[in-house]
Parts: C-alpha cells; sequence; structure tokens
DNA sequence: CTGAAAGCGCTTACAG
DNA sequence: CTGAAAGCGCTTACAG
C-alpha cells in the first residue's frame, strides 16, 4: 500500500527513527509535545502508514486473533457469534482472522497450522451449535472454545445454559397458569442442548407439583415438519390430555406448530401458548403472533470468547465451562389457558 | 508459539540457513533430493514451524485478503458469502481477515487503516444486500465490491442479476398457464433489486402479451407481515380481479402470504402459486409445501469477488458491474392456476 | 551444489 | 531530551 517508511518521515522532521517511533507510539513521556507534534503532522503529511508486520516481527504480538469455525454458511446464528468477537477484537484494536473449516478434519488441521505461522495472539474454536467436540492436535494451549466444551476439558469454554433456558421456558408457561405443557423434543441424533433442556422442564414440573404426562414428551424432526408432526400426535390426544402450551426444542419447530395449528384451527395464543428456543432472527419476530421464545446467547457468548482469548477475561482453564444465560424474549405467544382447561 | 527458528533447523540439519530455506520451499531444483529430504525431516523433528511474519516483512506478502463487511450479525445471508469467499481463500492459502464495521463509517475507516498496516494482498468490500455504495476515503486501489457497486465505478464489482431473476420467476409461472401474476412489492426505502425484479417482472408480462393490471402491483413491508397485508389487499379485489399467481419481493414477504393464504381458505398451489426470491435458509425450504424461489447466490458472489482480490479472475475495473445469475429452486409452490380461472 | 551477508521496517535497550 | 545500533526471522541476489 503505502511506501513511506518510518526513516522518511525522520529525515523529513529532521530526528531519528528512534523519536519517531517514540512521539507516534506515545511511548516515551520524555519527547516534549512540540517534538511529537511536528512529528505526527509530518507523518501525516507524507501519508505515512506503520507496517504492522514488521513492528509485529520485532514485538513478537501481532494483535489478530485467530477464528475457527465450522461451517459458518448454513446457519443462521454464526453472524451474531462472529459479530459479538469481531467487536469485543475491533474495540480493542485486534483484527480477527477467520477460518471456516466446514467441519472437515483436515482442513482444521492445516487451519490451526496456518494461524500459527501468523503467530496469532489467541485462537478461538467456534461450533455453529452446543456440543462436546474432540481437541483437534495441534491446538494450543489457551485455546477458548465457543458453544462447544472440549473432550477431557483443558480450556476455557463457554456455551449456553441450556437447562435454565429449558426452565425459563417453562416457568414462563407456568406463570400464566399453565399445567398442561407439552416439550417437543428432538428425535435426530440428540444435542446435549435438546437433553439440558428436557430436564430443565421436568424440574420444573416437579417444582411445582405437577406430574408430568409422558404423552406430551414427543419426538420430530428439528424442523417445521418436525413441529407440525408434533402437533398433530398431540391433537390425536383425546381433548382433556391435550396441552394448552407447547415448548418446542427450537424455533423452526415453533413455525412447525404455528402452520400446523392454524390447520386444526386451534388458535394461538387463545387455544394454545408456543414458547420456542433460539430467537431465529427474520423468523421467531416474524410468526403471527410474534413468538415468545428463549434467545440463544450468541453475541455474549462471542464477546466472553474473545475476551478470553484477548486475556481481559481471566478464567481458570480447568474450571467448569461457562454458562451464558438464555434470556426469555416475550412477545405475543403465551397467554393464559383457554377457560374449558383452566386450572 | 513455536520457538525454534530456521537457523535451529539449520544447525541440526549441519547446513546453512539458505538451504534450509530453499529446500522447505522447493524453491531451488538444484538442492539435491537427499540434502531436501534430511532438512524436512529434521525440521518436522524439531517441530519447526516457519514464522509468516518474518518471511512477510521480507516477501512484502502477507497472503492474507481482508473483508470488510456491514452488519454480518444481523443478516442471514452472510454467511452464504464469507463462506464463498473463505473457500477460495483457503483453496489457494490465503487467510481471511474479517472486520464487520457494522455499517460505521468510523469504524470502516479504522479498518481500512488498519487492514492497511496489516498489508493485506487484497480487500473486499461486502454489503449485505444490493446497493449502490460510496467508496470510502482511502479505499485502495483494486477493492473489489461484494454484493454492492461503488458509486461512480472504478473497481470490480459483483451483484445479483436481480433483473433477470425477476424475469424467471415470472416465467417460472408462465410456463405453468398463470397469467394473472401479482408482484408483491417493497414500500420500504426501495432498494435496487425491487425495482430490477419489477421491471423483469413487466418485461415478461410485455413479451407475453400479458397487459399488467396496476392492482396486481402491491407494496407492504419487507416482512412476514407485509405479506400477509399484500394478501388481504389482493382478495379484496373482485374474485374475477384477483391473482393467481404472486411472486413476492423476498421469501419473508411469502411467508406472510402463506399464512394470509391460510387464514383465507387459499390453498397453495391448489388454489394459488408463489414464488419467493432469497432461498433464505431454514425458512423457504421449511414452508409447507415448501417454496419456489429465486435463489441470491451468495456463495457464487462471495467466491467472485476472492478470486477476482487474489488476481486469479482478471478483470477490468472499468468494466460493468458483473451480474450473478440468480437460480430457480424449484420446490412446490408452484402449480398450474385453479381451473375457474384457467388460461 | 552451498553459504555469508544484506535487508524487509519496525522497537527498544543503551549511551550520552 | 535524542540517536546509533542491534535484532525480530525470514528470503534471495551474489559469490564461490
Amino acid at each position: 500500500m503505502s511506501n513511506v517508511r518510518m526513516s522518511d518521515v525522520a529525515k523529513a522532521a529532521g530526528v531519528s527513527s528512534t523519536t519517531v517511533s517514540l512521539a507516534l507510539n506515545n511511548a516515551d513521556a520524555r519527547i516534549p509535545q512540540s517534538t511529537r507534534e511536528r512529528v505526527v503532522r509530518v507523518a501525516q503529511e507524507l501519508g505515512y502508514v506503520p507496517n504492522a508486520i514488521a513492528r509485529s516481527l520485532r514485538t513478537r504480538s501481532t494483535r489478530t486473533i485467530g477464528l475457527l469455525s465450522d461451517r459458518i454458511a448454513t446457519t443462521p446464528f454464526a453472524g451474531r457469534m462472529l459479530a459479538g468477537a469481531q467487536e469485543v477484537a475491533r474495540e480493542n484494536d485486534h483484527l480477527v482472522i477467520l477460518v471456516d473449516t466446514d467441519g472437515h478434519p483436515e482442513i482444521e488441521a492445516d487451519a490451526i497450522r496456518a494461524l500459527g505461522n501468523q503467530q496469532v495472539d489467541g485462537l478461538i474454536y467456534a461450533s455453529m451449535w452446543n456440543r462436546v467436540v474432540d481437541v483437534p492436535a495441534g491446538l494450543p494451549d489457551g485455546t477458548v472454545f465457543l458453544d462447544c466444551g472440549p473432550e477431557g476439558g483443558g480450556y476455557a469454554a463457554v456455551i449456553p445454559d441450556d437447562y435454565e433456558g429449558g426452565r425459563s421456558a417453562v416457568l414462563e408457561l407456568i406463570a400464566r397458569g399453565h399445567r398442561r405443557i407439552a416439550y417437543v423434543d428432538t428425535n435426530e441424533e440428540r444435542p446435549v442442548a435438546a437433553e439440558l433442556r428436557y430436564r430443565g422442564y421436568l424440574d420444573v414440573l416437579a417444582q411445582e407439583s405437577i406430574d408430568p404426562d409422558p404423552a406430551l414428551h414427543v419426538f420430530g424432526a428439528t424442523s417445521a415438519q418436525g413441529g407440525r408432526d408434533a402437533i398433530a400426535a398431540l391433537w390425536r390426544l383425546e381433548a382433556h390430555r391435550r396441552p394448552t402450551a407447547i415448548f418446542t426444542f427450537n424455533d423452526r419447530m415453533a413455525v412447525g406448530v404455528y402452520s400446523g395449528a392454524i390447520r386444526q384451527g386451534i388458535r394461538i395464543p387463545e387455544d394454545l401458548s408456543v414458547v420456542g428456543y433460539d430467537d431465529q432472527q427474520l423468523v421467531a419476530s416474524e410468526l403471527d403472533p410474534p413468538l415468545t421464545t428463549i434467545a440463544l446467547p450468541h453475541a455474549a457468548m462471542g464477546r466472553w470468547a474473545m475476551e478470553v482469548a484477548l486475556g481481559i477475561r481471566v478464567v481458570d482453564p480447568e474450571a467448569t465451562t461457562h454458562l451464558m444465560p438464555c434470556p426469555v424474549i416475550r412477545r405475543a405467544s403465551v397467554g393464559p389457558p383457554p377457560e374449558y382447561l383452566g386450572s
């Protein structure tokens, strides 16, 4: 880009490179204000742009963080996570080098090597959904795991608090008077989140002295179709056994519950309350009525991970994985149970 | 990370650094195979990792491309674009430095400076939707514009072919026999895509000798609500003036058309065919029936931009903006018009 | 076939 | 208060 070097500035300002460096970096309080100003002015006039590569070589710090992620292409959540991490990096004058490994171990290995060569100051290993991952060979100590936990531990990690999220969802429904609450679970290779949310569901019922009805724990594909299937199954129950509220594993399934409900003439929230999970952008808020849901705290997790990677936030790598709260996003899909079933 | 240098390898292998460098980089055919192999083996044994920063300083090439983007957090399309660019970078042994400017000009200016300091070999300026952007001050020549066009030209740029996309959508409907086709347009500060798609719509009608009915050009918010409003408006027309097919500006609006249709007892595609735009992930394919739509070619545009940035694809910066085709994604929301209106 | 040496553009003890 | 000099870890003419 620029081809004016520090020595050019030095010559033009009639000082040494030492002084230019010290002045430009505010590194030495002894440089008099007047000299400093002159140097800064001359640098500006010449269009001097410091060469970060040269500085990095000398200081052994690149002000750069590597972010390794799987399949950012195919998930709508990736953006919030990247943006959160990005933001913290920027606030601290760091750049992020992003590598999308698309889940391929060989690409991952190459990327870890490339990022090492590049002398990144830190590394974040991100997954697009909460799971336990094998630690890739050659992963540097101090790497922070984002939205996943390293098999065997030993690294800082942050994941959503899916258990508490599950509790919040059910509590939200209980608070409005619901007692017959279904959990629409996933039957695809069940992610850890599904089990945690289910436990949250069960524990809230127990604490409220509600006997869980196994018929209200239904399974479906993690998609709108799964939600449609679920509500169909639920409505095949005798009327008094049907739920007055449904908590779905994710928003996509809630979308299916909505369309299934409309087809059956079930009104939301008058006849049926629905709480989703994810707060999927351009989806949850666009449903009619807008969906009450539990947000996956991607931006907050991204920020947390970057803070740890930068050393702004200190964390014991042997400590247990950090759980990020999943806030309740209240919209309009929850109301009191219909009167004929009123508690 | 690693602390073994090239000189350590040289010493251990009993050769000079020159030879190590030449051997490791396959840079000099004169190095005998045996020496090369020994050097490689020793390097491996010592766990030698070349310092890319030092190499960059020397060669003045960082094998790094800067990707400047606005609000990747809030758009579900960002991923596909990033992934496409990422992929090409990886295939060519380059790393991408991502900066999300969130649309703030000051952040943008800082980022351009930071990327310049970092001596990136190329720069991509990405927008999350097709628009004309002001060229930020200090943007290097050779920057490539992704999903936007630079005001005043002078740079390579790629955007979706929204005009042809609009034509394809309408053609898809015409092919099935529809003649009363509505275009659900956006009334929010109208993006260039909205006008282009509308022109495509108009031109196909003209070419098929169909008189455009102004009542079938309706406007709504760029959201599901906009789609719901649109179909409500359309169904307030007398029965014989209603459309048998709807082309919506985007998939979100198509979602609204679906839910509005269900409420009115309109079946898709039996009573009404629908074509969207975007191929929004986890949305278009999940609707019931799955939505036929025109895909925004984000991955292909991302690849194109990176190819140009890397110099793999040569392009005249004064040439007109490259138009990337938007493929038709055929699913199940299009059928023949209902018989009572059959053409 | 191989090595000594210069140099990329900075920062930073050290000396004055 | 300021500068000469070393050195970060490579690559690459150049010499032999």
